[in-house]
DNA sequence: ACATAACCATACCGGTCGGTATACTTTCAG
DNA sequence: CTGAAAGTATACCGACCGGTATGGTTATGT
């Protein structure tokens, strides 16, 4: 049985690895040969063979990475302004999204990675999967936390409007995709919200509706 | 000025088309060697730089192909099942989205596309706009024509769930993502119902409410 | 002091890539 | 009859790919 080894993330490693991941989400993971990121990082294909034993190791650790980032910016970008358990916290989300994509103007770099990776047995497309699971996961627990009910079926519904605002507004050249996104997403809770307070016992609640923010 | 030369298609050059429409969407742009197509063509390198001047040309040619066969598969799809401006042809769109992804199990061609091409200057990249519009402007016009107010607005908030449902089922593994899809969707359109019914005038309509069909 | 790990520099490997060159055959319209 | 168009077959080109080998430098911790 062979053993994973996972990178030792030696300084030298993070910069082979925080370059890489630009040079991949701008260009794609094919596009980019190791020769060039060993140039941008100022090091040597030695040293990135050394650490991530393989491109595909170095591609792996650039999906854990990019997940682990995107993550890591929603949870605390939701939890600093949108505090305490309102239903509204899911368009803090959106609003996560936002900032990210005006950084990131790729679109979503795993549904990139996919359009590579797909029919290969490579070991990023777990990875792939799992980023786009924790987000819907999100939406879901987001709105269970809020009391709202049928939660599941609302964030998953929450989870197809995100994904497919970030289509428009990249490959569908629609500017506008993460308003209308919003707008809809933000009706989609005003039904949670009244679905919510409809079946009366947790009417302590009700209040919140005032909470929905930034519009 | 340089005059761009349109492929001749003539039979061979369909059969190269064909064949390498279907590697392109299954492997990726890159991942495909002009070789390897020759030879799945049961044709040479030498046709094929003729009939398509490059392999840009071909990829340029592919897009072009799924772009015209995709907007005849669902015109004729939502024409044949859903006759008629009743509001709810729009759920014939998702119908038609579903026969297609059952034999199209790699996601959008386009979007998958756009991530290899994204930041260069293929000519490419105006065809993947052009589908994206297309397909939101497709939505737009059956709303419109069926009296629902906002129709631009409701359109394009139906093509963001059209997209999103897209990735989910592909890259998200949430195999349930275009029911849901349609399941939101039927509800965006009983509210566009909703509201033309109740803006008076149009009454007329009313009783295609009933014509929601395949729930 | 000495081993070990991390890193740099460079040359090299076989393979594949997109693309071209040459030469021969087949088909068909003027 | 003839000549252009279309296609086959094959060899070739330079460039680049992922990956390896060799050998040297620096820093650290025992």
């Amino acid at each position: 049985m062979t053993t994973i080894t996972p990178p030792r993330m030696t300084p030298t490693a993070h910069r082979i690895l925080d370059t890489a991941a630009v040079l991949f989400y701008e260009n794609g993971l094919r596009a980019v040969g190791v020769e060039r990121i060993a140039e941008e990082a100022d090091t040597t294909k030695k040293t990135i063979y050394d650490r991530f034993g393989s491109k595909d190791g170095l591609i792996t650790a650039y999906l854990r990475q990019r997940c682990d980032r995107w993550h890591a910016y929603v949870t605390s970008y939701v939890e600093e302004r949108f505090p305490g358990p309102t239903p509204y916290r899911v368009l803090g989300v959106l609003d996560a999204l936002a900032s990210w994509m005006a950084v990131n103007s790729r679109g979503c770099g795993f549904v990139n990675a996919y359009a590579e990776l797909a029919g290969t047995d490579h070991q990023g497309l777990p990875i792939i999967a799992e980023e786009k699971e924790w987000t819907r996961d999100f939406y879901i627990r987001l709105l269970r936390e809020a009391g709202v009910p049928e939660a599941e079926r609302r964030g998953r519904e929450v989870a197809l409007v995100h994904e497919g605002a970030i289509v428009q507004l990249t490959a569908g050249a629609q500017p506008d995709a993460l308003s209308d996104a919003r707008s809809l997403v933000g009706r989609l809770v005003d039904d949670g919200v009244a679905a919510r307070d409809a079946s009366g016992g947790t009417v302590g609640w009700a209040h919140d509706s005032q909470a929905r923010a930034g519009e």
